[in-house]
DNA sequence: GCATCCTGGTTGAGAGTTCAACTGTCTGGC
DNA sequence: GCCAGACAGTTGAACTCTCAACCAGGATGC
């Protein structure tokens, strides 16, 4: 696969490209030791905040793994977890034999609530807070191209 | 923890965070499909840089801990595959006897040769391409700004 | 000189992730 | 109606990461 052609990073790409991996790094560890605190991971609790915000609060496994990114099979085995920590429950797809759909139960929804104080907090302290308004909506824009060049579709399971 | 006066996000701060996590997350799959070509993760990968640019292409376990925000249990573990790989090796420290120098061998250097041009194109491809130039140093600025503000002494052993 | 504490690094168990193989259901062609 | 294929989801093994416990070797106090 190697080939004399490629362009490599300038110095400013280069610094550019590094503070990216570095802040992504740092960023993610700060929330997850926030999560732990209410006892979830991220994939967790980035299900539980997708299924709070479906009508009824439940989806279909392969709609969740979508809207995460996430492997079907990962999914699986985080839902599992959900699901013997009772924050979750599975029910049988009525349109489609083949389909699981998956429930938030009531002691999802406040544990979610509880973790959402905490993890939003985070999230302003670590992103929102350092960046001027302009700065971090930027951020996001620039965000969103990227997003969508890799996965115009908006969903995609790896 | 929780606490009814937390700030909530605005619809624009709530998407600008939701393009964030997103792209970060596809933009790490992306990365990943092109080392594991070489037979690499991504926390492998930086390590070879890492040492690759160390004078004498050696760096102590804690200064490569630091450099590539890696908690030593991890860096240890790594290390270990590396050198199962012969990609690197381990000899005691000479000034401090606890200590230990990572050397980065010649078969890794190769390796890590062939995978720069895999990781960089893809870094060009789903990073900078989309963006126009100073969009994307803008980006590098701010998650400059967020690193720090998490990370002052820019040296965090997790 | 030795007891204590700190630091550098390793180890092992437990939890999470990935990949490939598998089961069961739906769909389209005949 | 039936069969081949596609699709939804699960399973299990191999591997990676985290955390807490551990084992040095150095530094400090007396």
């Amino acid at each position: 696969m190697e080939n004399a052609s490629t362009r490599w990073l300038d110095p400013q790409e280069q610094q550019a490209w590094r503070s990216y991996v570095r802040a992504v790094r740092l960023v993610d560890e700060v929330l997850r030791r926030g999560l732990e605190e209410h006892e979830l991971s991220h994939p967790e609790y980035e299900i539980l905040v997708r299924l709070s915000e479906a009508p009824g609060r439940a989806l279909r496994m392969s709609e969740l793994a979508d809207e995460v990114v996430n492997s079907r099979s990962r999914l699986t085995h985080t839902v599992n977890r959900l699901e013997r920590a009772g924050w979750v429950a599975r029910r049988p797809c009525p349109q489609d034999g083949r389909g699981v759909e998956c429930l938030l139960t009531d002691a999802g929804f406040t544990t979610l609530e509880a973790a959402a104080h905490t993890h939003v907090r985070g999230v302003r302290e670590v992103l929102i807070d350092p960046l001027t308004r302009a700065e971090f909506l930027a951020l996001g824009a620039s965000l969103t191209k990227v997003a969508n060049r890799i996965d115009p579709a908006g969903r995609c399971t790896v």
